[in-house]
DNA sequence: CTGTTAGCGCTTTCAA
DNA sequence: TTGAAAGCGCTAACAG
């Protein structure tokens, strides 16, 4: 009987002794350093295939200056199919530039964001995308200033200059209002996410600002504010809905509460003009007319300045800001029961 | 004018020169060891803070044995609401347990799927979790024997013996088939993925076999298999449903195509009794009937079953199986025409 | 073209 | 309770 060795992994050193060579010359063969001749590199090539050699490259990178090719991405949730998307985008591009994507969740806990960011930083990610939630970045300032890049995704920092990418909330939505005004209605509603939101309160400006443009008085009456169950949903909907001062036409301000709205009152829905921010599958189908932008898209776009950034660490941070897009399908163009 | 000194990171030796202790000490009393005095630990955790020190991840890691607190996550594309819920599922569990993820995707090409792992190897990933879609993964078997934890999921491993955790197809969609037979049907039609997907040839045994035990005879006329594009999808169906051999209900077997057949052909689905294989949002609200199982629930379970393989890596890999459940909605339940 | 030496930043003996 | 010294696996600087 024989007895079987651990089997243990090869270091460079085992390769390099094998082909018969220094570890130095070993690491050059395999990182195909033109100064070795074509005859080493193919005794070390052929060492390290029989050992199964895989180089470590936590010793490499920390050796070489410390920098991974990891970038960190933080978002709330990978399960809703938006944050996947802008993942999505960003991971395609990054792919294409050789760097990996360490994804990490909040939880939707504004706490958990710095905890979570802090273990990516020791990872020496080469850079970070933030959907953030917090309401203080001041907790990267150091980081900015030892130069890693640090780009903000769909909403801004707070209390810190650095690359972001949003959409313009403000503009999509004032154009759904007069979109809506365009087919006669001036009795608007709003269904909104919670105010705690940077993307709620600025849709909510968005749409005061389209009222005032077309010159319809703001009624906060007309406006619910929900926490995001299905159940808030509903409730708020039908007081709208019930209400002697009943809209013509509703506008969502996100994707997730469309869907809860679809999911819980479909029927009423059809009787109202309809009018959600955010895309989603199947509203094609549904017919439902959307405030849109390509979510894929914005995290392809957050990649690209990601990249840019590493390049030149020291230019101004950028903001850019991406347009939306009224996409028509019948739920916002219905005009005003007589009432 | 004062010249501002470049940023740099400090290291353990920063804080401890400021602390006044040795690097070790520094190093003990960071990671909370009992054998600090708590003065001395309070000086080096204010040093700490004062340099803004964020230990190195890699040199920390690099030291304790290589292995570091990231799991390898590979699947083929994150816009995939599928693929992203189960990545959540996984992640959520993970996180729970002090790890992170590392998403990588193959973008459908089996060619990427070696390359990519071995990226994730070159990590030191702790374990790796796949959504195969090589045809062959012996390469592999030298990591296995290293003790690395190899978790296949959705898919069992081919030419390797590791865990796995899948979906029961074959049966999810032989009762599927029994459930049409109750509503009075006999020609059921099949409309399927790739033959290239284990998951599609699965499923197509369970329908097989599903025919068999309800004695029908099968029939491959009216079986179609699509290649993914919502074109090829909507042309195989009208073949399907204008032959003189019509199904008069269909089986969809992923949700891929099931929401395709809804973009391109919703009316004429609803002159059949139409059951889907996979859950979708607002499956619900379009009354479409499906196998069905939790998407989220089978990326925790394969995380538990990584964590499991962690603790014990020398016992016998696992397969489970994740039974399907069948949830009518109205599509399925509509009896054949009187043709 | 290749080998020797040193050291990335950290933790872990071992000794005091 | 703390410090000195060694070394994880790799690569870069410097010789030769």
């Amino acid at each position: 009987m024989t007895i079987l060795p651990t089997p243990s992994r090869a270091r460079i050193k085992d390769v390099a002794a094998l082909a018969g060579v220094s570890p130095a010359t070993a690491s050059r063969a395999l990182s195909n350093d033109p100064a070795v001749t074509e005859i080493t590199k193919k005794r070390v090539i052929d060492a390290a295939r029989t050992l199964r050699f895989r180089p470590n490259s936590l010793a490499r990178d920390l050796r070489s200056g410390g920098v991974t090719t990891a970038i960190g991405y933080v978002m709330q949730d990978l399960a809703n199919p938006w944050y996947a998307q802008v993942a999505a985008g960003a991971e395609e591009i990054f792919r294409k530039a050789g760097l990996e994507l360490i994804v990490a969740t909040t939880e939707e806990d504004p706490l958990r964001e710095e905890l979570v960011v802090r273990t990516m930083l020791e990872r020496r990610v080469q850079a970070l995308l933030l959907i953030p939630l917090s309401d203080d970045h001041s907790y990267l300032e150091g980081e900015r200033q030892l130069g890693t890049p640090l780009i903000f995704v769909d909403r801004p920092p707070i209390n810190l200059t650095a690359d972001s990418i949003t959409i313009d909330n403000r503009g999509g939505v004032a154009e759904g209002v007069d979109h809506l005004v365009n087919s006669g209605h001036r009795r608007i509603g709003l269904l909104s996410g919670p105010e705690s939101l940077w993307t709620t309160r600025e849709r909510f400006e968005g749409y005061k600002l389209g009222l005032k443009r077309n010159d319809i008085e703001f009624d906060p009456t007309l406006v619910k504010h929900s926490q995001y169950t299905n159940e808030s949903v509903d409730e708020l909907f039908s007081t709208l809905m019930s209400s002697n001062n009943r809209p013509s036409a509703l506008i969502s301000t996100n994707n997730r509460l469309t869907v809860s709205l679809l999911q819980t009152n479909s029927e009423m829905l059809e009787t109202i003009a309809f009018l959600g921010f955010d895309d989603f599958e199947l509203a094609d189908l549904l017919k439902i007319s959307v405030i849109s932008y390509d979510a894929v898209e914005l995290g392809r776009q957050a990649a690209r300045l990601t990249l840019e950034r590493i390049q030149r660490p020291l230019e101004t941070p950028k903001q850019i800001e991406i347009k939306t897009v009224l996409v028509p399908r019948g739920s916002a163009e219905r005009n005003p029961k007589n009432v």
